[in-house]
DNA sequence: TCGGTTCGTCGAAGCGCTTCGACGGTGGTG
DNA sequence: CACCACCGTCGAAGCGCTTCGACGAACCGA
């Protein structure tokens, strides 16, 4: 592995010459340079990332804190994950991998042994305890989701009180004026993951603000889990005509169960899901959902972490607008019906 | 951030000494660990991991290449994932996330700047433009899966042919005379990915050995992909008994597809499948099947990584038994009937 | 013409750690 | 009772890079 002073050397420069070559802190002549990164080339020159850090205190490494159980949500993980390091790659970064499950000790480990620049987290709970922890470090970070008390700490996510209003704007501007919501899991109610939450408010919101009979349920896991769901909701609201689907893993068993107890989509029931775009086209219906955005958010996350790096201004509190696609799921009701 | 000289201060001992602490290198007596670790643990010292890199040339991190296309695998990539980075953390590295289109370049800029001790690389295929490129690294690589020629890297995988076998000896026992096999994708095999091959050609011999009438078909992403594989393999072997299913994604479509067309699983057509336990697990007939040990796969990679970085003897090629799990998917046929 | 800039380059001082050789002090051995 | 070996610790020399201050040369305006 040559060193910088080979390099040096072989241009018959000075090792700060090459140094300022590659980093382009200081004017260099094109001849040098020209010479420079000749035998940077030659030589198969790469700087040792190690060096550098201990060095400029910069390591180029941003930390990715993913919940690693294998869970529901794994797709949505993934597309989060890939947006995270295609984008730090184009800024030149790489990125590390932690589990969640190490917790605060984790985060504080690879922080102070400055192992990277800063940090990237999701799958935020309302009360995180890490989030004290990240506030002590001397590393930025940036959050995939939205705790409850996150000053001074940037935010990424979809903003879903503004989907579950989405939703229920587009059944009810289809006729639909009795709707059930299929929510998330106890567990993930119970785990305090707030997206529920801002979810559910935006959903009883509108729903209030629309003059629409909802009712909203969460939703076990398992085709027994969403039978109980549905007969409770079919119970507290009959006749519905609709249902808000914010839970992926329900999904399938769902339109299974309404398929088998003979509930045509859309012609008996609609359906709008949350849910990412392929999951929603792989179901038999094609589903009209609001897509959650994991790239775009990723990629806005690496974006704030860099402006964060240096020093420039971020917006710390960043919902995403949602988009609503339609595709085969919901049926408008003619105004006789309504 | 305190340094090691403050510990050093702090415990009335040299810089050295804290060191060798640390590391164990050199014997130091009772009191004086005790009087250094108390100094760390007051100061909250962490090493510097740049510094630490530079000085001793490791830096306790390996890279894993992964496939971040957001893809069919994304359950298995993501099981593959946990694993790597929970092992790796038991053995005090950690895990540096590379998409896999960075393809041989990100491997080098990697290993060239010293970012990785190793690397371990997923989704190979079978003549990888990577494996030569791994060659020439200082840095080791222990490769998850098994391209044609991988002499003098260590692989890792599940015995697809093994697989194979099991699958046909476990029908074959029931009764079963007549098997189909649903195989991935044309696209998989295209990519050369050479799980499908050997899974073909395991099959192929245990259908010989065993006397058996088989019929192989890749089968289509999508339901008109399973259908028309379905049909084919149908009319190559009418009234055959089974199927074995080596493509995850057909799985769902394919049972619907059986339902649809009025044959009961097992009572009509007994199935067995090669994929993760939990999609086995998440249809509605718990499928007999082959698990995808991607939980084991990953561990034993990073195992082979550790022996390899310290100087121990490793397996090569190391192919997992399989392991058939049964559940409800199997009928077994009544010798009168065979 | 001369002082003051600017430009392009160099030298040296670290960054924080590991590791090697050295060196007193003990204890065991012949 | 010497001698040697080993134990526990220290000091110093790097590891490969960045960065700051300095410095000659070229250039500008007055």
């Amino acid at each position: 592995m040559p060193t910088i002073n080979d390099v040096a050397r072989a241009a018959g420069v000075s090792p700060s010459t090459v140094s300022y070559v590659l980093s382009g802190r200081r004017p260099i002549s094109a001849e040098t340079r020209a010479r420079v990164q000749a035998a940077i080339a030659e030589l198969g020159f790469h700087p040792h990332a190690g060096a550098r850090a201990l060095a400029s205190s910069k390591t180029n490494v941003i930390a990715l804190v993913a919940p690693l159980r294998v869970d529901v949500n794994v797709p949505v993980i993934m597309q989060f994950a890939t947006a995270v390091v295609t984008a730090a790659r184009s800024y030149n970064h790489d990125v590390l991998l932690l589990t969640k499950d190490e917790g605060t000790a984790g985060l504080e480990r690879v922080a102070h042994s400055t192992m990277v620049d800063a940090l990237i987290l999701m799958d935020l709970e309302r009360d995180d305890m890490r989030i004290p922890a990240l506030r002590r470090l001397k590393q930025p970070s940036v959050l995939i989701g939205l705790p409850a008390d996150h000053t001074g700490i940037a935010c990424v996510d979809l903003d879903f009180a503004a989907a579950a209003r989405e939703a229920l704007t587009h059944l009810a501007g289809h006729g639909h004026r009795r709707i059930g919501l299929v929510g998330p899991s106890p567990a993930v109610y119970r785990r305090q993951t707030t997206y529920a939450d801002r979810f559910l408010s935006g959903f009883l919101e509108a729903s209030t603000e629309l003059g629409l009979r909802t009712v909203t349920h969460p939703c076990e896991p398992g085709a027994e889990g969403v039978r109980a769901c549905l007969a409770e909701i079919d119970a507290e609201l009959p006749a519905l005509s609709a249902l808000v689907v914010h839970n992926e893993e329900a999904l399938r068993p769902l339109l299974d169960l309404l398929q088998a107890s003979g509930r045509r989509v859309p012609e008996d029931i609609s359906i709008v899901a949350i849910c990412p775009r392929d999951v929603a086209i792989s179901m038999p219906v094609h589903l009209t959902s609001i897509d959650i955005p994991a790239h775009d958010v990723g990629t806005i996350a690496v974006e704030t972490a860099m402006r964060l790096l240096d020093g420039r201004s971020v917006e710390y509190t960043r919902l995403l607008a949602p988009g609503l696609v339609e595709r085969d799921s919901c049926r408008e009701i003619p105004p006789s019906h309504r």
